[in-house]
Parts: C-alpha cells; structure tokens; sequence
DNA sequence: AGAGAAGCGTACGAAACCGTACGACTTCAA
DNA sequence: TTGAAGTCGTACGGTTTCGTACGCTTCTCT
C-alpha cells in the first residue's frame, strides 16, 4: 500500500499533503458480511474509511431486537464517536454487504485528527451530514410504512453499491427495517408486481430504479441532498 | 450580564477563563413555546445554550407532519449544525417549555471554537451524546409503542424542568410523538389509571416518576447513561 | 442420494394505530 | 353575556402490522 489513491470520498477530498500521512496509518481489510465492526458499549478501537459495500448502525434493543438507524458506504466512515471524544460507542456497526475498507487504530486517528485540521473539519461535516441520515431516520420510522421504507432502504443501498443485484436474505432485511420477516416478503412482492425490483431466493435487483425513488418516501432524497456535496461530479448513479 | 454564572451545564463544565471569554458573547434570552430557534433548511445564526425549559429538535415532512428526533435543556445546546461546520439545518429547534437562553451569534461562537480547544471538546463530546439519543429516538420510533414513548417523552421533559407539571396540550404532544391527538389522550389516560401522572387542560403532572420509568421503554435509560457525564454531582432528580 | 438447514410464500386472528367525526366543556375576547 | 375558538373524551370502521404457524423449495453437507 505504498501509492495513496483510495475510493473513500472523504479520503479523496484530502489535501494531497495531509493525504499522504493519513494513508501511511492506513491497512486495507475485507469486510464479511455480518461481521461487526463496532461492538455496542465497547471501546472503539479503529476508525474505518469505507472503500466499497457497506456497513449498518444498529440499535439493539433489551429483547435483541435490533434495527439499522443508519447506513455508512464508500462516501464516509466508521468511527464517529473516536472524532467526537467518546471512547465507546452505542451504536454498532456491522457489514452489510461484502467489500473492503481502511482501518486506522484510533491513537493514530485521534493524533492525525489535532494535527491537521483539514481531516478533522472533512470528517465533521461528514459526521453532520449523517447525523441528518440518523435524525431522518427517526422520523421515517415514526411514520412511514414498510414499502417505502424498504424501497428506500434499497434506493440507499443502490447508492454506496455497484451493480443492481444485491445478495441478502429477507431476514437480514427485516431485521435492518424492524419489521417481521414475512412482512418483507409481502412488501418485496409489491414492488416486484410493479416492476421495481426482481427477487430471488437470498437476493434483490433493482429493475426501475426512478421507479423506486417514486415509490420511497421523501426520506430518501432528503438525506441524499445532504450527502451531494461528497458525490463524484462525474458518477451520478442511474 | 457581567457576572459569568450560567446554570447551563455545558458552561459549567467550562474552564473558567474560557467561560469568561465565551460569556462576554452571550446575550440572554427568552424562550417561549413554540418560538424556532433554529429553522429548517436555513442559515443558522446562532447557538443557543439552554438555561431552563426545553427545545425540541424536529423534523418536518412533506405532507407537513411533524416529530421530535431530539431534545434539548439546560445540560445542553442548539446548534449543532455550526459546530460541524454545516451552514443550514436540516432539524427545526422549537421551544418546547418556555425558558432561559444564552445566545451567541454563529460567527462568535466559529472563532470562539477554534480558539479555545476545551470549548470545542466539549461540544463535541455533547454533539456524541445527543447523537445516541436521536439513534435511540429512530429505534424507539421503529419498535416501541405509544405508550411507552409518551412515557419516555415525559421522563424526558421531567429530567429538564424543574417541577412535576408541564403546561402542554395533547394536540402538542401528539406532534411531538408523530401520532393522533386521541392517541395521545388514550395513553395519557392509561398512565393516569396506573396513577403514574394525572392530566387536566392543557397540563400533565407526574405523580409517579418510579412507576413512569418502568412504563417507559428502556430507551429512557440507555440515552440517560450516556448524558451522565453531563448530570451535576449532587443533583439526581427524584 | 438423502437428510437437514435455510429461505421463502402464504395464511389467519389479534393488536395497534389511523382518520375522522362529534359532543362537551373551558377559556377568551368582543 | 355571548359567541368563537381551543381543548379534550369518546367512538367507529378501516388499515397496517404483528405474532405465529405451516409447508414448499432450494441449498449444503455427508
């Protein structure tokens, strides 16, 4: 890993200067999914740049359940509360979907993050702008239905994703959207009978992706408007 | 205002001769219920240190709908979209229980930031916590009942006010919750047969804070524990 | 090839909550 | 004093979602 030319947006939007000494603290890892990046109520240990696939924040609650509260890809990372001063975190975070990152041992980040401040005011703004995904999120919970919360959720998973076809089991999905698993089967099957999407034993593909974007809520491009100012100019998806 | 004695609990925690420099920018307010500090989609102006009542950080929908994705009182401060170095806003601050608070235009506090790194550490360590809270709040939104959240909601507002009764209408509460007014009018009622809070026009009195905690879901507790930091020493309310 | 597990479709009653309407009572201003 | 507006209790049918169960298909492992 000697030449710093990461995908990460938030990486790319260094200064070359101040890129090259984060990337010297960098090592490049694989994310399986389900594997669990940041454990609820322990200490943060890394901080990771998210280089493709993606990884959710989930509340647990006491009986187990759980439900995704936001959902990090190649445009962020993983380690908020290392930028913030906390040393633990509430959150989890676990890999979604398959893919890589770049991990950074949080002495390290925390040293780089007082050292330049270009890093650090990056990572804040994109630690507003997620905050806005998280708040979004809550609201939507509170009054949207399963459908458009699940077409959504597809809309945001398109996003951070190449390619249409997602591996992933409707219980893996039910459990991010807090619902029942068979009510993911029923709300997958309206969106294919409208020839959204295409499903499959273990897998979901985009089919009409402007298609989706009507049938989610509004929630969906609130957040993305407040993502546009990492986007590539040159890569709008779809 | 010569004499720097906030009772906001983020001031307090200031080194002294920060809190002086801060203070000599802060002009004090009133809070009147449904006055907006903070509106969507706008230039923030200010930041808003809470020096008694409440303000409720909202989003609001298309179709007009309102919910409360946080909440903010005297251990706290709007204005989170300044720190992160964000322009506008994309949650509304309005006052929820009229108050106190000390105002500081956002140009002030930006330099104020940069200058006095306690300053900003704290912020930001608040920043974490009121993150977790609105992670809760997408959870709870997503998984819990009616019941248990007004429970919560009152918990909450109790913590932050002194005294056990709120004027607040039901239709307001309903807002804030995202539901119907007799929704709010048939949980109120529920809780007032258990004898944990009576209610009468345009107010609600907690009777019971013990038995209101255990009606309440556990997201009370999990977003408390992470404001401990925050809490007075000798000042654990009931 | 066979057995077990995983994933999915479907069904059904129950519960929560919605949208709406209406009447009663209180408060407030004319 | 009287009307108007604000607030609340209650009711009703309708919708959404839940919890659960069952059976089918596909995959995996031996």
């Amino acid at each position: 890993m000697s030449e710093a030319s990461p995908v990460n947006r938030l990486l790319r939007l260094l200064p070359p200067q101040d890129l090259q000494r984060v990337w010297s603290k960098l090592k490049r890892i694989t994310l399986v999914p389900k594997q669990v990046l940041l454990e609820q109520d322990a200490k943060v240990g890394n901080a990771f740049f998210i280089e493709s696939g993606t990884v959710s924040m989930l509340q647990t609650m006491d009986d187990g359940a759980r439900i995704e509260v936001g959902l990090v890809g190649p445009e962020g990372f993983v380690g908020i509360p290392l930028l913030l001063g906390e040393e633990t975190t509430a959150v989890e975070g676990m890999v979604q979907v398959e893919g890589e990152a770049l991990q950074m041992p949080a002495a390290a980040f925390q040293r780089l993050l007082s050292e330049l401040p270009a890093f650090a005011k990056l990572l804040l703004r994109y630690t507003g702008s997620f905050h806005v995904q998280v708040a979004q999120t809550a609201a939507c919970n509170g009054r949207h239905q399963v459908e458009q919360r699940l077409a959504r959720w597809l809309l945001m998973t398109h996003d951070r994703n190449p390619g249409d076809r997602f591996t992933m089991t409707q219980e893996f999905m039910s459990t991010l959207l807090g619902i029942r698993r068979p009510g993911v089967t029923v709300a997958i099957g309206a969106l294919q009978r409208a020839g959204l999407v295409e499903h499959s034993r273990g897998a979901v593909t985009v089919v009409d992706r402007a298609g989706l974007e009507a049938a989610s809520c509004e929630c969906y491009q609130v957040v993305k408007r407040r993502f546009a100012w990492l986007d590539p100019v040159n890569a709008p998806k779809s």
